[in-house]
RNA sequence: GGGGAGAUACCCAAGUGGCCAAAGGGGGCAGACUGUAAAUCUGUUGGCGAAUGCCUUCGAAGGUUCGAAUCCUUCUCUCCCCA
C-alpha cells in the first residue's frame, strides 16, 4: 500500500499511471526537491514537502536536494508578482550553513543526496545555453500563470526570469530525476522538467505537487518574507503560541498537513468540532502535536501548560528576561526604548495611550511617569511581552 | 529610432499650488470582548519634542513661488503602441 501513503496530502501527481510504473519496478527511485537557499529557515509549509519526501524515504527511496545556489540567482518567478532579489555567493553560503541541520530534522541523513545546482549549472557556456533554449518558445515560457498575469498586468519581466524553468528542468537531467516533489506553485516547473528529460531523451519524471500551507494570517501562503510562519528550530514556546493564533477554518488543514495524526485520529477531530468541541482546544491539540515532532513531548506539555498559565489565566510567564536600566529614575518611555519593547519614543507613547503598558499589572496612563526604580518590577506590554526590571 | 502613460509611506492606491505627515484599503500594533496570539468591534500606524513646534518623506537633482507630492528643466527607471 505503498502507494496510498505517498497519495495521501497530495495535491496532484502527473501523470499518476508512471507514478505506479515507477513503484512498480521496485528499484530505489530517485526523489528531486528543489530547495531554495534565499529563506535560511525552513518553516511548517516547506515541512509539508520534506515530510513527504521523507515518506518515500521510509519505503526506501533516495531523495536528492537541489540546493539552488545558481538558480537563487536568477529567482524564482513562481508565485511573484515581483523580480526576486539576486543573492550574493556569501548569502547563500550562510544560509546553507543554517539549513542542513534543520533538513535532518525531517529526513534521513543516509538517504540524502545534497547537490548544489551550479556543479552543473555553473559550467553552462552561452553556447549551451543557446543550444537549450532553442528547444523552446516564448509561448511556452509565458504560458505560466505568473508570467502571464504579470504580462497582463504590465508588470516588468527580466529577460533571464523566462529561463527560470529551463534551468530547474536541467536540474532533473543532471540528477535523473524520477519523481520531483514542489508545492502547487511549482506545477510549471516540474512539468518543465519533464520536457528537458525528453529533449535529452531520459526517462519522464513523474511531477508530485504537495498543497500549499497558509501562514498564520490564514490567507497568504507561508512564507518568510511575509511573516507568517511557523520555524521548525523556533523554540516550543513560541511555536505553540504561533499555532494557537492560527484562524479557525485552518485548523483541519494544519491538523493534516503538519502533524503526524493518522486520517482516523483526524476524522474524529472533525466529528467533534462539528459536535461543539471548543476549538481552542483542538488548536491546543495541534500546537502539541507539532511541538512534539520538533521538540519532544515534555517540552510540548510544559509549552502548552505556560501558554494556559500566561494566556488564559493572564498570569505571568515563568521566565521572564531581565533588564537593568543605567538610571535610577527614568522615563518611562526612555525605558520602553531602551530595553527594546518599543522601536521609537513615539511607538512608546502610542503603546501608553492605547492602554498597552502595565506595570506590576496596573495599567500606566501617563506618558510623562518617571518611574523611580527602588524594587524589581514587571514590565508589561501588550499581551506577550513581559520585561523584569532590575534596580541598578 | 518615433509617439504615449507612469514612479506617492511596509504593500496597494487617492491626491494636480496652501486646509498634506499626505484620503481609502491591506498588513502591523494596541484595546474591548472571547474560546486564544481565533472571529468580531474600536483605536492607532514617519521621527524628535512636555508643547504652540521642529525635522525627514511623494523616483533623483536643480529651478519657479511667500508657499511644491502638485508647476518648469534635466536625469534615472518601468509599461504600452508604432518601426
Amino acid at each position: 500500500m505503498d502507494i496510498e501513503v505517498i497519495k495521501r496530502n497530495t495535491v496532484e501527481i502527473i501523470p499518476e499511471d508512471e507514478l505506479f510504473e515507477k513503484l512498480k519496478r521496485s528499484e530505489k527511485l530517485r526523489v528531486k526537491l528543489g530547495i531554495d537557499p534565499t529563506a535560511p529557515d525552513i518553516h511548517l509549509g516547506l515541512a509539508v514537502v520534506l515530510r513527504k519526501l521523507r515518506d518515500f524515504q521510509d519505503l526506501g527511496h533516495q531523495a536528492v536536494l537541489i540546493v539552488g545556489d545558481f538558480t537563487a540567482k536568477i529567482g524564482d518567478p513562481s508565485g511573484r508578482n515581483k523580480t526576486r532579489p539576486q543573492l550574493t555567493d556569501a548569502e547563500i553560503k550562510e544560509n546553507m550553513e543554517n539549513y542542513k541541520p534543520q533538513i535532518f530534522k525531517i529526513l534521513k541523513e543516509k538517504q540524502t543526496e545534497f547537490r548544489y545546482n551550479s556543479e552543473w549549472l555553473g559550467k553552462l557556456s552561452s553556447e549551451d545555453i543557446i543550444k537549450l533554449a532553442a528547444k523552446f518558445t516564448v509561448a511556452q515560457v509565458i504560458e505560466r500563470d505568473d508570467i502571464s498575469k504579470r504580462l497582463k498586468k504590465n508588470e516588468p519581466i527580466a529577460l533571464h526570469e523566462l529561463l527560470y524553468a529551463l534551468f530547474q528542468g536541467y536540474d532533473s537531467v543532471a540528477v535523473r530525476a524520477d519523481i520531483e516533489l514542489g508545492g502547487t506553485d511549482q506545477k510549471f516547473n516540474l512539468l518543465f522538467g519533464r520536457e528537458l528529460q525528453r529533449v535529452f531523451g531520459q526517462e519522464l519524471q513523474v511531477a508530485i505537487m504537495m498543497p500549499l500551507l497558509e501562514g498564520l494570517d490564514g490567507v497568504r501562503k507561508m512564507s518568510k518574507s511575509y511573516g507568517n510562519y511557523v520555524g521548525i528550530t523556533e523554540s516550543p514556546k513560541e511555536m505553540f503560541g504561533k499555532l494557537m493564533s492560527i484562524p479557525d477554518t485552518l485548523i483541519l488543514k494544519y491538523l493534516e498537513l503538519t502533524t503526524n495524526l493518522n486520517e482516523i485520529e483526524i476524522n474524529n477531530i472533525k466529528r467533534n468540532l462539528k459536535e461543539g468541541t471548543n476549538p481552542r482546544d483542538i488548536k491546543l491539540r495541534l500546537a502539541r502535536e507539532v511541538v512534539s515532532i520538533y521538540h519532544s513531548q515534555e517540552e510540548a506539555r510544559k509549552a502548552e501548560e505556560e501558554f494556559l498559565q500566561v494566556f488564559s489565566k493572564k498570569e505571568l510567564p515563568t521566565e521572564i528576561p531581565s533588564y537593568t536600566p543605567q538610571e535610577k529614575k527614568i522615563w518611562i518611555v526612555k525605558l520602553l526604548v531602551d530595553s527594546g519593547l518599543a522601536p521609537t519614543r513615539n511607538e512608546a507613547r502610542r503603546l501608553i495611550e492605547q492602554g498597552g503598558v502595565k506595570l506590576d499589572r496596573i495599567t500606566v496612563k501617563d506618558t510623562n511617569l518617571e518611574l523611580e526604580i527602588e524594587k524589581d518590577i514587571i514590565l508589561k506590554v501588550g499581551k506577550r511581552k513581559f520585561l523584569k526590571i532590575k534596580v541598578r
